[in-house]
DNA sequence: CTCCGGCATAAACATATGTGAGTGCGACTA
DNA sequence: TAGTCGCACTCACATATGTTTATGCCGGAG
């Protein structure tokens, strides 16, 4: 992988510079690349990982699963994005990381993300944002989840997913790739899957979306934003000083 | 104020040593302390601030309005707790806080915080598992509010405040002080006031907690964990190297 | 003291969303 | 080519939670 592919410096220079000596820290940082299937976990509840993993393709979910079985999927994970960068710190994992399609994934040890919290406290802070914005975008999802109806809350989370794939240039036009089921939608949304259903109906007689087989397109950006009261600032997609 | 009292440092070293030269670096990091009455925004939507608070003392919200002017609470905050210390990397904020008691707040400006960054590797790793564990509880918000029922969600926030107010020494046996109306908890489980209500009347009908005045007393801590479905990984309460 | 306003509580009713069961289609497999 | 499986989609029905409105209590303000 070159500098110019790695997604992850995509999505961070789109937030502010890095100089070439922190880009080559992020590339040597690689420990390794693996491959996950589809519906395998990438990493486990309780587990406490020696590295964290960084999605270079593919679908990922952190999700837990409740009593009953039923599961809440409390982040969904596009390239570019680190999976669980916090269990550097957070040390036990709290949730499991699932793979919604084929993951291919860069392996970055803990011990090297220590060695660059000394040595690079420009990164550090980049990687820190990282995580905040992972934070801000939970924030996001509550807000939607308590108080937007699941029609909003649908419109509102595909607008995100847009934006977030189109930052590291996964977005062709107005449409995107999204391998994911009806059911994993429910289970991002906290909605049944016979809901989803009936949701994604609407936004399509409303004409504000096409969704045939994985590919999503937007037929019109400014009424979806409307209907899921989005708004893009929580993404900090703003380059600036940090 | 002295190092002994700055709940922050309760905080932290609850989760890992500090060093005296870090709790030093802490303590010098408070340019001002200030007071913010109840019902005052201590941050606003939209600010860009250049310093971020750190709560003392008093209960505080970080909040969201949507269109028809329903409100959602994405976190509280006790003691100890930075109330926007993402705002240091983030910019501007995404969302308001509001003081929900009278508040004293210590300021720390985002250039002392840049300083510490510079010099104090382990203290950064600190502040940023700081906003780490704002991320998981976040997380586990959004589980409980997807996938549980509204009483077992209540009472999930009961365990969770009960045990972050003790971690900073602020529990009295099992009794601890919720200076919160009915409407916020709404607003933070993302109910209707009437249906807290009755949520609270079945706890309490259950045995499970006394809530009368701002006391609230869990009355059988087992028993109210499992209703709520809890588990404290999240609160990362493990004193360990990070 | 008395008035007023915020808050907890209550009951009757409305509705968004969940549940359970089933159909049909397309892709893979034997 | 038939069988199977996962998934989108539908319908009838159930229910958790929201809405509206009202009552009573307590504590602060005058």
């Amino acid at each position: 992988m070159t500098l110019m592919t790695n997604p992850l410096i995509l999505k961070l220079e789109r937030r502010d510079q890095l100089s070439d000596d922190e880009k080559r820290a992020l590339e040597n940082a690689i420990a390794r690349i693996r491959v996950v299937e589809a519906d395998e976990d990438i990493v486990r509840e309780g587990d406490r990982p020696a590295e964290s993993s960084l999605l270079l393709d593919g679908f990922a979910a952190r999700y837990k699963i409740v009593s009953n079985g039923r599961r809440q999927i409390s982040a969904l994970h596009v390239p570019g994005d680190f999976l669980d960068l916090h269990s550097f710190l957070l040390k036990t994992m709290d949730h499991g990381v699932l793979a919604l399609t084929t993951c291919r994934i860069a392996t970055v040890p803990h011990a090297t993300l220590e060695k660059i919290t000394d040595e690079f406290p420009h990164l550090t802070r980049m990687l820190w944002l990282n995580t905040l914005i992972d934070g801000a975008i939970h924030r996001e999802w509550l807000t939607a989840m308590g108080r937007l109806s699941a029609t909003a809350h649908m419109a509102h989370l595909i607008c995100e997913l847009y934006l977030r794939l189109k930052t590291v240039g996964r977005a062709e036009g107005d449409t995107i790739q999204l391998p994911i089921t009806q059911a994993e939608l429910g289970d991002t949304l906290g909605l049944s899957t016979v809901h989803v259903n009936r949701v994604l109906q609407e936004l399509r007689k409303e004409g504000l979306i096409r969704f045939q087989g994985d590919a999503l397109t937007i037929l019109d950006w400014e009424r979806l934003k409307k209907v899921g009261e989005f708004t893009s600032t929580y993404l900090s997609l703003q380059n600036e000083d940090r």
